[in-house]
DNA sequence: TTTAAAATAATAATGATTATCATTAATAAT
DNA sequence: ATTATTAATGATAATCATTATTATTTTAAA
């Protein structure tokens, strides 16, 4: 944890950005939650209970901030509200995600499934690819467990 | 373009929806303006051309009631807004996008190229896929081609 | 025709995000 | 150390996309 926090400011250093008290409250959040998909109005909350005088406008900023340096992927469910997730350290691209339509849970998958696919992008379309987003849309297990009882 | 909005029509009845005039204009805005990733105030404006007398709630409303019967498909490129696009005749999922960071350009592929991953997916994962959404970022080949010239 | 349901236009309300601005903290220059 | 400069912040107002409301109109059914 510390560990991370050192590099996240070493990375913060290196643009000449500083490690402030209240983006690093904000990113010790983020460490903390790993994977839940935020909102700017989560993590608002969770860091206002840390450290109470800090402003919505701040942890948009620093939301905003860590996305740009590719800390932070800001993800959109289509729910009308971003959410922000720290990418995976050492991860060169976002994660992709399997959004369930019967229950609305999201799962995670961080294995790399599209590289044949970048490939055929970049030598078809010669588009460089610096990064992608892909989501799936289904019924997780859970849900078609339960459609099997319900018609049962 | 008559036979595309019968088909239509046929698919909106057989859900017990009508295929107003309202609704109807709004179709065929989107015929006419297919990939250019409309936004519901741009769809609004064109239609306003033709049916000056239109609601922009009745076009947010028929976006989203042709999104739900998969007739448009809703993409977020993370600009805070949400577009519309006329889904292909015949496709079984959305297209994918090519989003250049350099000058915003999108591009557009049809290709499935998810064939296998959804394989992995449904296996692995346990996850029935019933559509997905693929996007990557980075720089087109217009851009690369600026850049070189820029550094010679 | 009468009645009920669906759809609409106009507009108010909402809610996420961004901009503004006065204040404070950090850094650099003297 | 003191001052000047710049960056960052908190509070809050403004913006803007989207949704809800409501009175009215259209459509379909009885």
């Amino acid at each position: 944890m510390e560990h991370r926090i050192d590099r996240i400011k070493k990375h913060l250093h290196a643009q000449s950005y500083k490690l402030t008290p209240q983006r690093e409250a904000t990113v010790r959040v983020l460490l903390e939650r790993e994977e839940d998909h935020l909102s700017a109005e989560d993590v608002y909350l969770l860091v206002k209970e840390k450290a109470p005088e800090i402003g919505l406008a701040t942890v948009y900023r620093t939301l905003e901030l860590l996305s740009e340096l590719k800390i932070v992927d800001k993800i959109n469910f289509g729910d009308g509200v971003s959410r922000y997730d720290l990418r995976k350290e050492g991860a060169a691209h976002f994660h992709h995600h399997l959004v369930c339509t019967e229950c609305g849970a999201v799962e995670e998958i961080t294995d790399d499934l599209l590289e044949d696919v970048e490939k055929i992008v970049e030598t078809d379309w010669n588009f460089k690819v610096k990064d992608h987003r892909l989501t799936f849309h289904g019924v997780c297990k859970k849900c078609q467990d339960q459609e099997l009882k319900v018609s049962s």
